[in-house]
DNA sequence: ATCGTTTATCGTAGATTAACGATAATGGAG
DNA sequence: CTCCATTATCGTTAATCTACGATAAACGAT
């Protein structure tokens, strides 16, 4: 009874407007749509893949990167020159069930 | 087995970038979130209850009501001067099931 | 026919976004 | 140390977004 009562504030308490357009706006461009989903597929990779992925200029294709990177969707970690990237699991399950 | 692979071929073929990124941008504003969960909550209702729910103007709340029609996630029928404004279930499921 | 209520649209100003090329910064390789 | 590959940032331009007030449009009521 306590934990289900716990679960059931523990949704309430997750579920926060501002988080929920800030992420939904992250993925309001299909750019960003596209990347996410390479992301799911092969867990992780480098700026220069998603270059090659999209028709953009990779100055763009990075400006993406940060955008889904400000809204906590993806980390990356600088490896050198080279950064990879991969999808933050914590966070895009945290908006999977937001949006449920 | 024919149904199976139809079902799978759907899936695959229900998942639009470009219509994820639409509706994502559709909810990409807090107050737009706001509304959908207003929407999901009381079933239906009148452009002016949203005006009071919200601190924005009244051509405020029906440009955002505009851009959650536009992206398919809201119904509105004019009944007179009114318009009653409602969500749209089979598209907002199938949010959900792109999301997921 | 006019008035009042409700909603949509117009016009506008300021902020934000998207795209690019140019350039800086990082660090491995020679 | 210098070059090369990779990525981030800067500067800019065009487009889009957000917000508002003013106004138009629709229709029921008087």
């Amino acid at each position: 009874m306590q934990l289900i009562k716990k679960n059931i504030n523990d949704k309430e308490k997750e579920f926060n407007p501002e988080q929920m357009a800030s992420m939904c706006k992250a993925l309001g461009h299909p750019a960003r749509v596209n990347i996410i989903n390479y992301l799911i597929k092969i867990d992780r990779c480098l700026c220069g893949d998603i270059v090659e992925l999209l028709p953009l200029a990779q100055s763009t294709v990075s400006q993406h990167l940060k955008c889904l990177k400000e809204a906590g969707l993806v980390k990356g970690e600088v490896e050198g020159p080279k950064t990879c990237y991969c999808l933050d699991k914590v966070m895009f399950k945290k908006f999977i069930r937001m949006v449920a």
